[in-house]
DNA sequence: ATTAATCCTTTTAC
DNA sequence: AGTAAAAGGATTA
């Protein structure tokens, strides 16, 4: 199937390749994704996407090719270092993930690198997910709640979780035996889903936010890990709340409070798409020399 | 080749 | 309320 993008300003690499998601997998010109029980192809020539195993309606609402970015980054573009990150990865989008495997990957990534996170949920998903081939290839679905939630400690351990999977089996069985529709989430606000993500076992603050802008389309989301830190304390220094930098430099950590002053100015500053601000920081940070 | 630091932090315990 | 330490282990420097 093909989709014209038209006037809809989309880079598909970028938006794969800025550590929202941790299961895609580029292999020649392809990639080759999963969401729920989805498996599917997608590739841009051009001013085009091309793709196999799911329908345009799919292709749209994963993709968030329905935002406008055009405004989007007219919102945001606050000062010339944001301004630097929309010009070189224009097109950059926010993926609709799915709520629970968002859930249990941020738990899994919690103080670990993007490369070790990919390793960790592929073992997870071979271990406990569903076996399916898509053009000749084996692929493994994420594992259903049912399944995490009658997972033993150990057998998670063995996916490489270390004290993480306690987390993760917690939470499972709480989704499970609770019956927890995480996708309800979507219809209350940002602030209360919040509070209901940071219930579960191994969910804070960032890991609230991550699950919140990368699959509850709560945009005010500001995800701060040591990388937005960083940017934060090196270029919005004189921006932030007084005191607020000498104490962040103070310690390594970032408390609660300290962590929602920096979400607070970030919605303050960034307006209602904070979170894709925080998005493009993230990655001209990550990828810059 | 080895070692050390780092990693999209949370929890527990002062 | 604020701070510190511990929690595995792969990747990167």
């Amino acid at each position: 199937m093909k989709f014209e993008l038209g006037d809809v300003v989309f880079d598909l690499d970028v938006s794969l390749c800025c550590g929202q998601v941790f299961r895609f997998r580029k292999q020649k010109d392809w990639w080759y994704g999963l969401l729920g029980d989805k498996i599917f192809k997608i590739r841009q020539v051009g001013n085009c996407l091309e793709f196999e195993g799911v329908d345009t309606s799919f292709v749209r609402g994963f993709f968030g090719l329905g935002d406008d970015l055009t405004k989007i980054t007219q919102c945001i573009n606050k000062d010339p270092y944001i301004s630097a990150a929309i010009k070189q990865f224009e097109g950059l989008r926010l993926i609709r993930q799915d709520p629970w495997e968002c859930l249990i990957s941020f738990i899994c990534a919690t103080y670990k690198n993007i490369a070790a996170i990919e390793q960790t949920l592929f073992k997870m998903s071979q271990k406990y997910g569903e076996k399916c081939c898509f053009d000749g290839q084996t692929f493994w679905l994420f594992p259903s709640v049912e399944k995490l939630a009658g997972a033993s400690v150990e057998g998670l351990e063995a996916c490489g979780l270390g004290y993480r999977a306690k987390y993760v089996q917690v939470t499972a069985k709480r989704v499970w035996e609770e019956r927890i529709d995480l996708e309800s989430f979507r219809r209350l606000s940002y602030v209360e889903a919040k509070r209901r993500l940071f219930e579960f076992s191994g969910v804070g603050l960032k890991v609230a936010d991550c699950v919140l802008l990368f699959s509850l389309e709560k945009m005010e989301a500001f995800p701060v890990d040591v990388w937005v830190k960083r940017i934060l304390l090196k270029q919005y220094a004189d921006q932030l709340p007084a005191g607020l930098v000498e104490q962040l430099l103070r310690h390594d950590s970032l408390s609660n409070a300290e962590y929602e002053k920096l979400g607070t100015f970030a919605r303050n500053y960034f307006g209602a798409y904070a979170g894709y601000a925080q998005e493009y920081l993230y990655h001209y940070e990550r990828t810059k020399k």
